[in-house]
DNA sequence: TTAGGGTTAG
């Protein structure tokens, strides 16, 4: 085994800077106490209880009415029932009942009334609940905090949070699972402060000794892998006393998550030794499917299906979710497809993973087909359904079905096109020439256009060589993504391409002045259940000379038909026969040769690639797939490319 | 009375 790839990093959720809002919590001086006052707990009524129960909310009122002492047992067991059924007139009913008998001060309802109002979305209400109750319990603290982390509402659970350690509420093991989520719950956008401020949370944790407390260490861990900080996380896990299923599923989750799906598959073998085999769960199970999609390991992922079956986990809809992308991502677009159709259920995730499978295979009209399928079913499409569909089009030149789809997400679906969409757009039309439009949709965009959007427009610059736009383009990313030195890169082949050898030199040197370098091309196979990678030189090969060989004796007989070298991606000065040393050495290339000498006959070769497929490995790749009889399988960073009698499935578009 | 990990896109 040759090691495992070297994957680029996923990009970490941003954190967005808020101001707080101080809210003020406290209309009063506060009364603190860490328990609740209730130990006296008369019985139910129990026509009440059998009626609540049943879900006949409106005779269990009715009875209340009549009822001369109703118990706090019994408005506990209205309050659950109103938030079982969602329904927010009897919820307020039971409420108004509650506070004539009372019980409006009682903070054990008042923290079963928060829990309901989050539970029915009526935050103000929470909100209200908790001002008004004089006897803040650490329950009634945690409540809010809670059903303000759930709303979305992050920097005010935060707020909530400072209040609590300015007036001095001791925080228990409860409050942080609920604080740290707010962290990460407030970033949708970005900012650092919101990671800062789940530091400062983790150094009181340490400082409360709660650290090793395995429900506030898992979302710890949680937390760290959010941010992409995974030595961080690993760090918390293995400090960890007592660790639990949840905990291993979410340090394994973390890893699948970024970009280390070998180390999430060591980990399960580790767990493995350490708790039993019986101990995985659906969740440990989706972390492994996705290490394996993102590995393109296919027979790992098949022993992991098996497994799946063996601990009755295929019922699971989000275990078939993970294994229908598994398939996807490996290359097995007809396994997913069956287990796609064999589905007893399928939710709105299972129709966008085989939409979107659909389009990275480069059939778009599948994709569309499969869409009107799903409208046809009556389930809801979401955003992620519509950057599935515009995506696949996309990949194939569909561009008036992508407009129709567009408009159709916006009108008839009331979906509001975030920067995603946008960015589909713009790379529908820019690959399919339609630059100047591409760059109009940026200019009439709602939003600010993101560095996804104008990457879009540069990537289309480079397929039609306009170097104007990809100029203006590439001045916002800059600007916007200073540290990314694909960017750069893309500029530089675009004048490259141009044949402006002075503008190659000053974007390389603007590189080099930042010190950034250009990701380095891996790819990788599997072969029988292991995983080998190449990089361009790779000299700790031992089987380096053999690939040289081969892949020079297949350059001689293509040289014989005609074919010359594309070096152009090769932004330094070098001499010709030099340059076409280095693409001949292309990891993609290299790892082709290595399936040729160790697959079997027949056997269909499977190559993952971490960038975009070089033009040269393309053409190369074609003519090995007819001159070596040979199916190949290349999935490079956006989509499948099916090399077989010296064609490629996408057509020579992408 | 309250708490932790999960599937789809880019």
């Amino acid at each position: 085994m040759l090691g495992f790839p070297a994957l680029p990093l996923t990009p970490k959720p941003h954190c967005r800077i808020f101001t707080n809002t101080c809210h003020s919590y406290h209309n009063q001086t506060p009364t603190i106490t860490c328990s609740s006052s209730s130990s006296f707990k008369p019985t139910k009524n129990p026509q009440i209880q059998h009626l609540s129960k049943q879900g006949h909310l409106k005779q269990a009122l009715h009875f209340l009415s009549q009822e001369p002492n109703p118990s706090q047992q019994t408005y506990e067991l209205l309050l659950l029932a109103c938030t079982n059924h969602r329904s927010l007139p009897h919820a307020a009913a039971v409420h108004k009942h509650l506070i004539d008998d009372g019980f409006d001060q009682d903070p054990f309802l008042a923290t079963k009334l928060i829990n309901m109002y989050s539970q029915l979305d009526c935050l103000d209400e929470a909100r209200r609940v908790f001002q008004k109750t004089q006897e803040k319990t650490i329950f009634l603290w945690n409540a809010l905090v809670r059903a303000l982390t759930l709303a979305g509402e992050g920097a005010e659970a935060i707020a909530l949070y400072q209040e609590m350690i300015r007036i001095g509420v001791a925080c228990d093991r409860f409050t942080y699972p609920h604080v740290l989520k707010a962290c990460v719950v407030s970033s949708p956008s970005s900012s650092i402060s919101v990671f800062h401020v789940g530091k400062a949370i983790h150094t009181h944790i340490l400082r409360r000794g709660f650290e090793t407390q395995v429900h506030v260490a898992t979302t710890l861990v949680d937390f760290y892998s959010k941010f992409g900080l995974v030595s961080y996380a690993r760090r918390v896990f293995d400090g960890m006393p007592e660790k639990n299923v949840v905990s291993w599923s979410a340090m394994i989750g973390c890893y699948a998550k970024n970009s280390r799906p070998c180390e999430a598959l060591e980990l399960f073998h580790e767990m493995i030794e350490e708790v039993g085999d019986d101990y995985p769960n659906s969740v440990t199970m989706v972390g492994l499917l996705q290490a394996c999609a993102a590995l393109s390991a296919l027979g790992q992922g098949k022993v992991l299906h098996a497994y799946s079956l063996r601990k009755g986990l295929d019922s699971i809809v989000s275990v078939v979710n993970a294994l229908v992308t598994m398939y996807v991502k490996c290359g097995s677009l007809e396994a997913a497809r069956q287990i796609f159709d064999q589905m007893c259920r399928k939710d709105v995730v299972s129709w966008n993973a085989m939409i979107s499978g659909y389009g990275i295979h480069g059939f778009g009209r599948e994709a569309i087909r499969l869409f009107e399928e799903m409208m046809g079913a009556g389930v809801e499409p979401n955003v992620i359904t519509f950057v599935s569909v515009l995506e696949a089009c996309s990949h194939v030149g569909l561009v008036e079905e992508g407009k129709g789809l567009f408009e159709c997400m916006v009108r008839k679906y009331r979906i509001f096109p975030s920067v995603e969409h946008y960015a589909c757009m713009v790379d529908l039309l820019g690959r399919a020439g339609q630059l100047d439009e591409a760059a109009k949709i940026i200019e009439m965009m709602r939003i600010e256009p993101d560095p996804i959007v104008w990457s879009s427009l540069l990537g289309a610059c480079r397929i039609h060589g306009n170097v104007e736009l990809a100029e203006r383009a590439s001045i916002r990313l800059f600007e916007l993504e200073p540290l990314n030195a694909g960017n750069y890169v893309l500029l530089a082949d675009i004048y490259s391409e141009a044949r402006m050898w002075d503008d190659v030199d000053r974007v390389k040197k603007l590189l080099e002045a930042r010190g950034l370098r250009k990701v380095p091309g891996c790819s990788w196979i599997e072969v029988k259940k292991k995983i080998y990678s190449f990089v361009s030189v790779d000299e700790l090969n031992p089987q380096i000379e053999q690939l040289h060989a081969l892949l020079l004796q297949l350059s001689t007989e293509m040289k014989d038909r005609g074919y010359v070298p594309d070096t152009k991606v090769v932004l330094y000065e070098l001499d010709e026969n030099e340059k076409e040393r280095i693409v001949l050495g292309h990891s993609e290339k290299l790892a082709v040769a290595f399936g040729l000498i160790n697959s079997k006959n027949g056997e269909t070769i499977r190559i993952t690639k971490n960038l975009r497929l070089c033009e040269d490995c393309h053409t190369v790749t074609k003519f090995i797939s007819k001159f070596t009889n040979t199916e190949i399988l290349v999935r490079d960073v956006n989509r499948f490319h099916h090399f077989k009698d010296g064609v490629c499935s996408c057509a020579d578009y992408w």
